[in-house]
DNA sequence: GTCAGTGCAAACTTTTTGCAACTAC
DNA sequence: GTAGTTGCAAAAAGTTTGCACTGAC
């Protein structure tokens, strides 16, 4: 899809749900979903508020901010997620499907892909349940992370005959 | 696996976390780890503080109570997860698989099973990674919300129609 | 005895709320 | 014109920190 594509069709969803729910479609609200449209990761409402009480045309209070994100939440444009122990707002436009390896040790957090559990997931029966998108997060431990338990245990286990020597 | 023996399980890792980073073996860190591990749901920071604070034997503080879920974080006793837009601890012993259905209509979450799916996710090969667990967090909507969504829609396209009539 | 860990309160961060001014409809 | 929305500042909620005292080793 298009980026400029996915933005236009963004707005448009926001526009019907306000009409439906006879809300107002402000500059501003347009705005933060511009923003958050407009980017490929997700963003911290740090990272928002900052954005948006920066930039000169239009400045957007945090207040506004997040009532903005409350209400995409509520119209289904953003999902709040957490990610290496952050709090974030993602575009659900994307994410159809997202592998994220979360690494125990260090906290760091990388994607990955796999068409086979892609597939499997797609194939899914869900009672009374429309998918629209998933996330898997594995949870596990990185090589590095995993060398380093290892090397502690070993340690470990050398303590522990010291002590039974005693 | 037995109830008690997982929360034994727990505390002698927690033991040789702590032994192996000179740590100190304090009750309130055993009586934090005991709550969460005898409880088979997740629970917030709130929780477990309320809880602690009013058992008897022995009061924990809130800043323990921080202090404690952060180190079992990083011995791998708890991890941290947003379910519903709360933040909250659960034990890493469960879930080494767990498909959940979350609407993002009325944002009600529920758990399901699929053999298939989850046979898949344990065949999956991840590069440098070691896994241990994971959760399988799917988006949509609930049939309730999404034939509400429905009608809604249905509204908005006669409204539509109106506009263009006048 | 030593020093990591605790409780408490204060500080700090993040999010929500109340209200007067503003603006989309 | 009306009522939903905004910005601001104050309040509330959630988390971290500083410090004197305590208790694990």
């Amino acid at each position: 899809m298009d980026k400029n594509d996915s933005l236009l069709q963004a707005r448009q969803k926001l526009m019907d749900y306000l009409r439906l729910n006879s809300l107002r479609n402000t500059q501003e609200r347009v705005a933060v979903l511009d923003y958050i449209y407009s980017n490929e990761s997700s963003v911290s409402a740090e990272d928002l508020s900052r954005h948006m009480s920066e930039e000169n045309r239009l400045r957007v209070s945090r207040a506004t901010v997040y009532n903005s994100l409350s209400l995409f939440e509520d119209a289904g444009l953003v999902r709040k997620v957490l990610v290496n122990g952050q709090l974030l707002y993602e575009r659900t436009d994307r994410n159809r499907g997202t592998i994220r390896l979360i690494c125990g040790g260090c906290g760091k957090t990388t994607e990955m892909n796999d068409d086979r559990v892609r597939r499997q997931i797609g194939e899914m029966r869900t009672r009374r349940f429309t998918m629209t998108g998933w996330t898997l997060n594995v949870y596990g431990l990185c090589s590095k992370c995993y060398a380093s338990l290892k090397r502690k245990q070993k340690k470990l286990m050398n303590n522990k005959t010291d002590i039974d020597k005693k």
